[in-house]
DNA sequence: ATGCCTTGTCAGGCTGTCTGACCAGGCGAA
DNA sequence: TTCGCCTGGTCAGACAGCCTGACAAGGCAT
């Protein structure tokens, strides 16, 4: 037990912790989804979900949130559609552009989705610690912010703001 | 600034924020790969790179520790073996079965990887704070001992043990 | 009113993974 | 021994999810 030097360090890269951490919620996330009988979404819908809100978004713009090329979310998105989760309509200021929103059940959908994730979080900091998981995302939203600001609008108000 | 009560707390998933941090340590440990020379070393080979050691492995306990069919970790073989940074050789206490070893080249790269993630943490680490990161890490580390121990042989071991 | 940009779609392709079927070799019980 | 079953690896085929390229319809500025 004598803590003698590690000879060439040889740690688990972060980066297979957050895979690990990651896939463990999204697993969790899966799970209660089709419990509460949305067992017909699919994490590719994600890329939808996560960003489609209002009165109705260009492909376009969900795409640039996304990420994606249009082709992309616009695959998801006539996918959703079939589904019953979404609806194009005609975007009544330019005639080239459709508009997309949830419907109903897509708002239900949305808002479900929201609501697991909130509690897998509850969960997760009950069993680790709230303030170490306050601490993680704390950390990992000044991450996203610096690395990826457009993709979480939701920070470019917080606290942080007004730090720089 | 009245810290009234937010109505349906619409915090961002915390699968986001880990997705985003993930994909950014990725993003640069890819270019950082690519700049020492190993441009040809793409991300699914890392299921092989993360997991070989040794002198020889059979595919069958590759596959397993990735979490993969032996099918796909065996395309990813031939792959790494055709560029040079593996091999296949019979096993000499079983003739069915073949063991994968890495070259010269191949432990070069590895050994190249690993201290490239190790250096973007320490860089994180500056930037972000030590005692932070290292948290994070501790958290972390906890996080995948308990959701998935096979997949981090390494954490077998460590201080956590004692304390169950 | 003409030429260029934007919006969305169609078509085709590639990567990474999976399932199913199979052969060759090992191993235990009759 | 030898027969039936298990195990290690491979072949073949499929599919999800993403991409690039090409395009038609519509807007917009000179």
């Amino acid at each position: 037990m004598t803590a003698a030097q590690e000879p060439p360090l040889k740690q688990v890269p972060l980066t297979g912790l957050l895979g690990i951490a990651l896939e463990a919620m999204l697993a969790e996330f899966r799970g209660q989804l089709e419990q509460e009988g949305y067992g017909d979404i699919r994490p590719t819908h994600g890329c939808v979900f996560r960003f489609v809100h209002g009165d109705g978004m260009r492909l376009t713009d969900l795409s640039a949130l996304a990420g994606m090329t249009k082709q992309s979310v616009g695959e998801v998105v006539d996918d959703l559609a079939e589904r019953g989760y979404v609806e194009r309509f005609p975007d009544p200021d330019d005639r080239r552009a459709k508009l997309i929103r949830l419907t109903a059940k897509g708002k239900e959908a949305q808002a479900t989705g929201f609501g697991i994730f909130a509690a897998i979080e509850q969960r997760w900091a009950e069993r680790f610690g709230p303030d170490r998981l306050a601490d993680i995302r704390a950390l990992l939203e000044e991450i996203a912010h610096a690395e990826a600001p457009e993709a979480v609008p939701e920070l470019a108000r917080p606290a942080l703001a007004h730090a720089s």
